[in-house]
DNA sequence: TAAATCACGTA
DNA sequence: CGTACGTGATTTAT
């Protein structure tokens, strides 16, 4: 075999930019915030080039900066260019970063562009009898384009590249490779800014090019050529041998290195592979890469790992297939679609599906009795190890056909979200496409899946157990890597049980009592509406901004509020202090009424949600707070109202259930400062919680350095306000805004307040200090949370970042807390055989329901578990109500 | 009809 | 110009 080198040359910056807007940016960044999509698509296509064209010399070439020679004859060359998008700034420097990790050269040239480095490199390795590859997607290049140097051009994003040999160049502009330039000075080239002929085409180009054998003799016969298009020609002469002038590469450059320097090896260093693809997050990438060192056939084997043997088994079959394929020691992926919901739940179909390729697909209502029983047991099997992607509502869906699911060891949207906590979504087919670069069908969210037939469901659910699998294999090294496994396992994973258990058991609700205030809240609307109208004698929408704004801001000629991004605020603290300013009766009706309406409307949306066993199933979500968080929706029970009086009435409806005793209560008090205590090691917060007397005066007493006794109310109020607004980042203005002091009085007052707790100043300070060096912040179970805004330039945006700084580890941490305190509580209830049962989780308070005669030892277990849930250094002190209704166990 | 905005309930 | 959420009405854009 006749040993030829090939010379591959790449137009890095070139390449990189095609890449960037190819791809999405917000599908490629890492966890610190560095985007990536550039320098992803380069590595890409470099990895693809080299495994398809296996070049025995490979050299990238960069420019230097926009200025060359170019632009000092003609300033205007690229002038056009808007300057490169704030997210591919830095990617280049990356692109460099990788090119070292490979081995790969690099060359650039002062006051000369890219391509007249590769042009020069090109015509060297011709004159040694190398074949040359280039791929860049400046058009230019195609005037070096020979029986020896082909162009890869990038047609579509940068993974699909057309093979630009003189044969292909013709064709596509009916000129050959040398007289390109020719016809691009005609035509003239916009992304350089350089203006061709008007009203003159590649066509028409092309044309004269070939009939007067190129461009000189297109000049020399400029007035032999007729019609409006010669007019135009000899009109713009000028710009045509201008352009013609700039267009042409410089090839014979004096550079550091030759084509016979440029040689390729894939002996590589991988440990700095690794490094470099760690750090830019490049999985399923460095496999392709390595999959291609080791000789394999790439393209083969990428389809093979989506390609899948699926079997529909026949009646009577399932067993056979479940114990052949997914036998204990195999981990397989599992997808239920149906009815994914607490209540009204229903599986439809169950895909099965093992990393090496087999998949199973079954219609729940197409079972024999046999193959139920089998798939039940298989379901059952803690030793049967299944991954689900988000599995609560597909175990949902199959506990309303009968069965139950154990041996669930992963759960792939959960390992997601403990690796980047900020997403605002988990689904499958957007990280099957980022971690594993395999395109799946969507499903919509309540997981049915809209075929025309069996067959294509069958086969796309298949792909989404399989995703399930694999994703978990791309994402379990991640978890690791973030420290986050330990929570996966012992906290999050384990949840999902308890949660789902909730969820499915609901809490009662006194429907008479729902329909009763709502009566009553829409009379005392009407009324407040009718007040409000005959004030300003005529109908408005109370309920719209905008023409509220109309009746105070210019009928009322009120003084204007806060600014809003469309107007004025007409929210309640702005309408209050209009109140205090002006008395205008109007004011008390619509807050009066703005009070009510919003009462009507919770009462409103928890009627539509009684289920027809008389009881509310909210759903919880475990990926949606970046701090780790439940939140709760459909309807959201954690923020029924509490405050004001007739909010509460709204929590007598919700009631202890029949054949029940009780509800109980119980919450952490303070549990956000005590952990500050802790994380703070602040001698004298931890004091005041020890010393077991009211933590708010308490406090006060030692910033005012009083007795207890001589602390008033207002000053308590000052350090309670304080003491809440410390975990959010508060500043003095928001401070004053709250307490209805000045900023300068506020700002006092924190200065007097950072005196006495120097220590938790210091932490606040050293969270935020320790979150920029590292990137993230951590809770007390290592929960962490990315805050790539703390490098911002936008100072809105990074001191945002900051104040989440300040926040993440101390929410995260209370509500590890209280996750643990769940998992503690419902454990002590099964194993104590008890009937009682958790119902809910309000951030740091839970309610149980308790059955006859377990209420002390109920409430023992629980006050033992959520207390016992974290070792601090303070004590976690949890309060216990109990009644009949939520409101009467509230305390 | 969908998306953005405003307002407001909870911890 | 304090964190974390979810919901519903109105308004605006498509």
């Amino acid at each position: 075999m006749a040993v030829v080198d090939r010379l591959l040359l790449i137009d890095g910056h070139s390449v990189a930019y095609r890449a960037f807007f190819a791809l999405p940016v917000e599908n490629f960044s890492t966890t610190t915030g560095q985007s990536t999509n550039a320098v992803f698509g380069f590595t890409s296509m470099l990895i693809n080039v080299l495994r398809d064209e296996k070049p025995t010399h490979v050299g990238v070439a960069f420019d230097v900066s926009r200025a060359s020679f170019r632009t000092e004859q003609y300033a205007e060359y690229k002038a056009n260019r808007s300057a490169s998008p704030q997210e591919f700034k830095g990617q280049v420097e990356l692109v460099k970063e990788v090119l070292d990790a490979l081995g790969i050269q690099y060359l650039e040239k002062p006051g000369y562009e890219a391509d007249d480095v590769i042009g020069t490199l090109a015509r060297q390795a011709e004159d040694a009898g190398m074949e040359v590859l280039i791929c860049t997607g400046d058009r230019d290049s195609f005037q070096l384009v020979s029986d020896r140097t082909t162009i890869l051009y990038p047609k579509r994003g940068v993974s699909d590249l057309s093979r630009m040999t003189p044969a292909a160049v013709e064709e596509k502009y009916g000129v050959p490779p040398q007289r390109y330039p020719d016809l691009a000075a005609l035509v003239g080239e916009s992304s350089d800014n350089l203006p061709g002929v008007p009203g003159v085409g590649p066509k028409t180009a092309a044309k004269w090019i070939n009939a007067y054998d190129g461009l000189d003799g297109v000049v020399a016969n400029v007035d032999a050529i007729g019609g409006k298009a010669g007019q135009s020609l000899r009109d713009h002469l000028d710009d045509v041998l201008r352009n013609r002038r700039l267009n042409a590469l410089v090839c014979d450059l004096d550079l550091p290195a030759g084509p016979t320097d440029l040689g390729f090896t894939t002996e590589w260093n991988r440990d700095a592979i690794h490094r470099v693809f760690d750090a830019l997050e490049f999985s399923a990438l460095r496999e392709r890469l390595f999959d291609y060192l080791g000789g394999g056939d790439e393209k083969a084997s990428a389809d093979a790992a989506v390609a899948l043997d699926l079997a529909l088994p026949g009646e009577g079959q399932v067993g056979a297939w479940l114990d052949e394929h997914a036998a204990a020691g195999t981990v397989v992926g599992v997808d239920v679609s149906g009815v994914l919901r607490p209540s009204g739940a229903r599986a439809d179909t169950i895909a099965v599906a093992t990393a090496d390729g087999h998949g199973m697909w079954v219609s729940t209502d197409a079972l024999t009795v046999q193959d139920d029983a089998a798939l039940a047991a298989w379901l059952a099997d803690t030793t049967r190890q299944k991954v689900f992607h988000d599995a609560k509502g597909q175990v949902h869906a199959l506990a309303a056909q009968g069965w139950s699911v154990d041996g669930v060891v992963a759960d792939t949207a959960l390992a997601a979200y403990l690796v980047r906590p900020d997403q605002r979504s988990y689904d499958l087919a957007d990280l099957a496409v980022r971690y594993l670069h395999r395109e799946i069908s969507t499903s919509d969210d309540s997981g049915q899946l809209a075929f025309d037939d069996d067959s294509a469901g069958a086969q796309s659910a298949v792909q989404r157990a399989r995703a399930a699998v694999d994703l978990w294999a791309t994402l379990e090294p991640q978890v690791e890597q973030h420290g986050a496994l330990d929570l996966l396992r012992s906290v999050e994973l384990p949840l999902i049980r308890v949660l789902r258990q909730m969820e499915s058991t609901g809490i009662a609700v006194d429907g008479a009592h729902l329909d009763a205030l709502h009566q009553e809240f829409t009379h005392r609307m009407l009324g407040a509406a009718q007040d409000a109208y005959a004030v300003i004698g005529r109908e408005v929408n109370l309920g719209s901004p905008k023409q509220l704004q109309v009746v105070l801001f210019e009928e009322l000629a009120m003084p204007k509020t806060k600014r809003t991004k469309t107007g004025y605020t007409t929210d309640a603290d702005a309408l209050q202090s209009l109140y205090a300013k002006t008395e205008h009766p109007f004011l008390e009706h619509l807050l009066a009424h703005r009070d009510v309406t919003r009462l009507r409307q919770t009462v409103e949306g928890l009627q539509k949600t009684v289920q027809s066993d008389g009881r509310i199933h909210t759903t919880y979500y475990q990926t949606i707070a970046a701090t780790g968080r439940l939140s709760s929706a459909d309807p959201n029970l954690q923020n029924i109202p509490i405050r004001t009086e007739s909010g509460r009435r709204i929590r007598e409806a919700f009631c202890v259930g029949e054949g029940f005793e009780t509800l109980l209560t119980a919450d952490y008090s303070q549990i956000e400062m005590r952990i500050m205590a802790h994380l703070s090691e602040d001698a004298d917060l931890i004091e005041a919680f020890r010393s077991g007397h009211d933590f708010h005066t308490v406090m006060a007493a030692k910033v005012f350095d009083r007795a207890p006794d001589d602390i008033d109310g207002g000053l308590r109020a000052r350090i309670k306000a304080m003491n809440y607004g410390l975990a959010y980042g508060l500043s003095s203005y928001g401070l004053g805004q709250q307490l209805g002091i000045t900023p300068g009085e506020a700002q006092v007052l924190m200065d007097d307040y950072f005196q006495t707790f120097g220590g938790v100043r210091d932490y606040l300070q050293g969270v935020v200090d320790d979150a920029r060096q590292t990137g993230f912040t951590e809770t007390i179970m290592g929960r962490r949370r990315y805050l790539p805004d703390l490098q911002s330039d936008n100072r809105q945006r990074r001191e945002m970042a900051e104040r989440m700084a300040l926040n993440a580890p101390i929410q995260g941490s209370a509500a590890d807390i209280i996750k643990v305190a769940m998992l503690g509580v419902d454990r002590a209830l099964r194993e104590s055989g008890l009937r009682s049962r958790m119902l809910l989780q309000v951030h740091d308070e839970l309610v149980l329901e308790v059955a006859r005669g377990e209420l002390d030892r109920v409430e023992s277990l629980v006050r033992e578990q959520m207390a016992g849930a974290a070792q601090l250094s303070v004590p976690l002190d949890v309060s216990v109500g109990i009644g009949r209704t939520w409101h009467e166990a509230g305390h």
